[in-house]
DNA sequence: CGGTTGTTTGAACTGATTCAATCTGTGTGG
DNA sequence: CCACACAGATTGAATCAGTTCAAACAACCG
């Protein structure tokens, strides 16, 4: 877990980016750079944040993926959220019950709830994009918990690509998968085994075509329909 | 779904009371009970608010219970938030995916965005009880993926009730039902039939004992071990 | 009283888990 | 460049939890 101070303009830049293309205003953005901060890079699967730890950090996602993730009594661990480059994790109060781990090699931005804070009183923008952000995680959890809840087992995983693919911007029909087969079973409330099962159903349906990580949807739209899969609630 | 204009001080009373319960301080309370709204009383299982409308409006419950729902492609609804006295939901800028019904007959009060923003934008400090309340309704979204994706049907039933018990402030140990199994059932992401089977397995067990509606929980500290409940997500 | 809504029960079926073994790919150090 | 270790992917067989369908029963209410 190397942890660097460092304010090359490239990387500033590039973190810059990533936060206007997540929908925040230039100026708006400057003010979140310009806070006291370090650049962090978290390897993937490794303890990064534990469960019941305190949280009086902001985090935000330069490059990777981010997994929120908790632990049931019998110790099989089941992924409650994801961040995207771009996205964040908030500072809460109490203790977070939740862990956070990178689900591939991550860069982070992190900063003190207490430079945070007040730089959300002094600009309602900021406040209201925020407002939005948070709204648009609930209407993801939301989807996620119908995913786990009604639908079987091909949709769940189904509908997990397609939303990844949809976040990671990667165009129609296009997928660098991310994940182990673990982490999509900790997504969407499975066993290892039985998502092996699905991508390779998946396959031998010609839904999709896979070569190691690369995922290739060939039929993007019956893809949609298998994972029963409406966009709207990204689009907040 | 009858819809009133009403001001009765007896009324504005126990609003005020709910919300302060919830935790807000008394003047922030009045703050809110001083913005034009109505008072509506809704009937268990009729359509209220349904997906895919838009929300420019503020909900407090009164009383009763509210539920957030989505439904799948065959139709299948599943319950994806619950809201109680005192806690409320707040307007979206765009359309919200998920429709509003209520779980018992509950009395609301219904104020429009236009009214309510700009009094946020006024008291940071209403500002950060809002903040705190979206924060404790992310823990509990979590728990309920954690619940749907990796717990056992009688685990999740419990939990379901050992939550309820607690965000109704039952008293440890005693819980009048304010669902039907077919509810249990949407929540819990099963059928009404399992649950119904899982009921009367747990007071088989002894572990709760039924009459109608009501449940006691005979043996609280089992019933929280069989649901893993583990209080803390509460208590942000 | 009749209609509606919710609960209970049984039998057959199926999707997913579990456990265990094997296979594949990648990176590391000699 | 090979040997080895390790993480992840794949496959099979047995088992089981939960669904589905269908029917009966109970409670409530105007």
């Amino acid at each position: 877990m190397a942890s660097r101070h460092v304010k090359s303009a490239r990387q500033e830049r590039s973190l810059r980016e990533t936060l206007m293309s997540a929908g925040i205003e230039p100026n708006l953005a400057d003010l979140l750079l310009d806070m006291p901060h370090r650049i962090v890079t978290v390897e993937p699967r490794r303890p990064f944040r534990d469960p019941g730890s305190p949280r009086s950090e902001v985090i935000f996602v330069r490059s990777g993926i981010l997994s929120k993730f908790k632990t049931d009594s019998s110790g099989r661990r089941h992924i409650v959220a994801l961040r995207f480059p771009g996205e964040g994790i908030l500072p809460t109060e109490a203790t977070a019950e939740y862990g956070i781990q990178a689900i591939v090699r991550s860069e982070l931005m992190v900063g003190k709830s207490e430079d945070f804070l007040p730089i959300l009183d002094a600009h309602p923008k900021l406040q209201r994009f925020f407002w939005r952000l948070i709204q648009r995680n609930e209407s993801i959890g939301y989807e996620w918990l119908v995913n786990c809840g009604r639908r079987d087992s091909t949709a769940r995983v189904a509908h997990l690509l397609c939303e990844t693919a949809v976040r990671m911007n990667a165009g129609e029909g296009r997928l660098t998968n991310p994940f182990t087969q673990q982490q999509i079973a900790d997504i969407t409330g499975q066993t290892s085994v039985n998502v092996n099962r699905v991508l390779a159903n998946m396959e031998r349906q010609g839904l999709i075509r896979r070569k190691g990580r690369h995922i290739e949807f060939t039929d993007w739209t019956e893809m949609r329909r298998v994972a029963n899969f409406q966009p709207q609630y990204l689009a907040i």
